[in-house]
RNA sequence: CGGGGCGUGGCGCAGUCCGGUUAGCGCACCUGCUUUGGGAGCAGGGGGCCGCAGGUUCGAAUCCUGCCGCCCCGACCA
C-alpha cells in the first residue's frame, strides 16, 4: 500500500491530486491555475504526442505553426464563435514594462499600450482560417489538412491538474476541403483516429456520438466527440472533432474556384485532443497503490530492481541485467536498470508501482543461482518466478497481456456503468447510486436538456453515432424519440 | 463574483481560544555505524523574517486593524 496516497473509494477527488503530484506527473505553479508538468508526466504526453502525430501523417496531415496571439478584431468575426470564448480570454494590451517611479519593481508603462489589444489564443481556428484565406485560390489549393501543437489559454474559473487548467497543451487540426461531404468524412475519420488512440494505446474504452447543440462547439455545424467513463462514475470528453460547415468560411471570407470555374466557400474541420488525456488515463487505470500505465504509453515498459548486500553482487546482478537488457531492448522494449545504492529495494518496488511501471524484475542472488528473475505486473499486483531463458520473449507477451488487459478491465466497467432507463425517477436513482452513463429517451429539445442539467448536474454526453434506433418516449416529456442519448456526469 | 477554510523549516501539521523560558512534532535532508528479496534501525546534526504592514503590551505565532496570497464548494469549461 501507497505512503500517503489517500484510497479513491474514500475520496476520489484528492486520490486523484495527490497522485498526480505523488507520481511525480505535475504540480500547481507560481502562476494561478497554469501547472507544471514534471519530467515524468511529460514523457508520458511525448508518447502520446509520437503515437498520435503519426497517425495524423498517415492520414496525410502536415504539421505548421500559427502565432499565439490573435488581434481582437478577428475572434469577433464569427458570431457563435466569440460568443462562445470572449468571457476565457487573457489579453494583451501594452507591450512594455517601466520601473516604478515611487517605489520598488516595475509597472506596466501607460505610453505602451497597444492600438489593437491581443488575445492569447483560446484555439486557433480566427488566425488559421485568415491564413487560409491567402493559401486557398482553387480547387487544386484543397484539401488542405494541417495540425499544429501547440499551448493554448482559457481563463477558467476552477482549475485542476491535467483536467482543467488556465493554459493546456494540445493538439488542433484544421481542415479546408471543396465539398460538404469531404468535410464531413474528415471530421469522421479523424474521430476514428483518436477512438483507435484511446481504445489500443490508452486501453481506454470511448463512446463516439455526437453533440447537441448546446454542448457544441462555438462556430461549429457540427461536434462529434468520444466519451470515457472514469472510475468514480464521471464521464470525461476525451477529443472532439468539429465539421464547421462554411462558417470560417464565411467570416474570413475564403473563397476558391471550383471545376466549373464558379466560386464557393471552402468546406472546413477542426478537431483536437488536450493534455486532459493525461487526466483520463490516470483515471481510468490507476488504483490505491498509484498509476497504472498501458505499456504502450510507459515511459519504462520494464524496470529491473537488483537486489544486493554488496558491490560484488552489484557487479554480477549488473552484468546479468545488462543481457536481459539488451535482449529486450532488441524487442523494442524500454527497460531500465535501477542500481542506485542510495534506496532500498523495497523503496524501490513501492516507487515504481507508484510511478505505474507496467512490469518489475527483482534480481538478487537467489536468482543468479537458479537461473531465474522474479517478475511483477502492475496491472494485477501478481509476482511470478520465470526461468531466465527465454525470458524478452515472456515479457514481450506479457506487456501485450497487460495491455489488452487493461483495456477488457476498462471496458468491462464502463459496460457495467450504461444503465438504461425508462423513467425519470429511475434516471435520477440510477444517477445518484450508481453514476456512470445512463441511456434514456430524450424528445431533442433544449428545453429538456436545460432541465435535465438543473435538477441533476447530468448532461447529455452525446448522441451515439453507432447506437440502436429505436423509438421510444422521452423520460421527461414523453413526446417521442427515435433513438436514447447518453446521460452522464461530466468532468 | 457569492459561500466556507487556511497561511508556522522543503512537505504535512500542532501550538493561537486563555499573550510569558531557547516555537515543537512527523516526513524529507546531512554525518556515522549496522542493514538491504516490500517504503530499514540506532545515534548525532543542520535548517524558521510564525503571509505582509501597522497597533496594544514589560512581553505577540497568540490580542486588534488593514492588506496580500492560497485552497475547497457554486456559476463557466477541453
Amino acid at each position: 500500500m501507497s505512503k500517503g496516497l489517500p484510497k479513491m473509494e474514500d475520496d476520489y477527488s484528492s486520490w486523484y491530486n495527490e497522485l498526480v503530484k505523488k507520481a511525480d506527473l505535475a504540480e500547481n505553479s507560481a502562476v494561478r491555475g497554469c501547472m507544471i508538468v514534471k519530467p515524468y508526466g511529460f514523457s508520458i504526453w511525448e508518447k502520446m504526442q509520437s503515437a498520435i502525430d503519426k497517425m495524423f501523417k498517415e492520414t496525410g496531415h502536415t504539421n505548421a505553426y500559427f502565432p499565439l496571439f490573435i488581434p481582437k478584431s478577428f475572434l469577433s468575426k464569427e458570431a457563435d464563435h466569440v460568443e462562445g470564448f470572449a468571457k476565457e480570454c487573457a489579453v494583451v494590451t501594452h507591450y512594455r514594462l517601466k520601473n516604478d517611479e515611487n517605489g520598488q519593481g516595475v509597472v506596466v508603462d501607460p505610453e505602451a499600450r497597444l492600438e489593437e489589444e491581443l488575445i492569447v489564443r483560446p484555439t486557433s481556428e480566427t488566425v488559421i482560417w485568415s491564413t487560409y484565406k491567402n493559401w486557398i485560390q482553387s480547387y487544386r489549393d484543397l484539401p488542405l489538412l494541417i495540425n499544429q501543437w501547440a499551448n493554448v489559454v482559457r481563463w477558467e474559473m476552477r482549475t485542476r491538474l491535467f483536467l482543467r487548467t488556465t493554459e493546456f497543451l494540445w493538439q488542433e487540426g484544421h481542415t479546408a476541403h471543396a465539398t460538404e461531404q469531404e468535410a464531413i468524412e474528415e471530421a469522421s475519420k479523424m474521430l476514428e483516429v483518436y477512438t483507435d488512440f484511446a481504445e489500443n494505446f490508452m486501453a481506454v474504452p470511448v463512446i463516439k456520438g455526437v453533440k447537441t447543440e448546446s454542448e457544441r462547439f462555438a462556430g461549429a455545424v457540427d461536434t462529434y466527440c468520444i466519451e470515457a467513463l472514469m472510475q468514480d462514475g464521471k464521464a470525461l470528453q476525451a477529443g472532439t472533432s468539429h465539421f464547421l460547415g462554411q462558417n470560417f468560411a464565411k467570416a474570413f471570407d475564403v473563397k476558391f474556384s471550383n471545376k466549373d470555374g464558379a466560386l464557393d466557400y471552402v468546406w472546413g474541420t477542426s478537431w483536437g485532443v488536450t493534455t486532459r488525456l493525461m487526466g483520463a488515463l490516470i483515471m481510468v487505470h490507476s488504483d490505491n497503490n498509484g498509476l497504472v500505465l498501458p505499456p504502450k504509453l510507459a515511459p519504462d515498459q520494464v524496470v529491473i530492481v537488483p537486489i544486493f548486500k554488496n558491490d560484488d553482487q552489484l557487479k554480477a546482478l549488473s552484468e546479468k541485467a545488462g543481457q536481459i537488457m539488451e535482449k529486450l531492448r532488441d524487442r523494442g522494449i524500454t527497460v531500465k536498470l535501477d542500481d542506485r545504492t542510495t534506496h532500498k529495494p523495497g523503496w524501490k518496488f513501492a516507487e515504481y508501482e507508484l510511478k505505474g511501471v507496467p512490469l518489475r524484475i527483482a534480481l538478487g542472488p537467489r536468482d543468479l543461482e537458479n537461473n531465474t528473475v522474479e517478475l511483477a505486473r502492475r496491472d494485477t499486483l501478481t509476482k511470478e518466478v520465470v526461468p531466465m531463458d527465454g525470458i524478452d520473449e515472456h515479457i514481450q507477451n506479457l506487456l501485450e497481456d497487460i495491455q489488452n488487459n487493461l483495456f477488457e478491465k476498462a471496458r468491462t466497467y464502463r459496460d457495467q456503468h450504461i444503465t438504461r432507463v425508462e423513467t425519470y425517477q429511475d434516471f435520477k436513482d440510477t444517477l445518484e447510486e450508481k453514476g456512470g452513463f445512463i441511456l434514456a429517451h430524450w424528445d431533442g429539445t433544449a428545453e429538456t436538456e436545460q432541465k435535465i442539467k438543473e435538477e441533476t448536474k447530468a448532461t447529455i454526453r452525446c448522441i451515439p453515432l453507432d447506437g440502436e434506433m429505436e423509438s421510444g418516449k422521452c423520460i421527461i416529456s414523453g413526446k417521442p424519440s427515435k433513438q436514447r442519448v447518453y446521460f452522464a456526469k461530466a468532468y
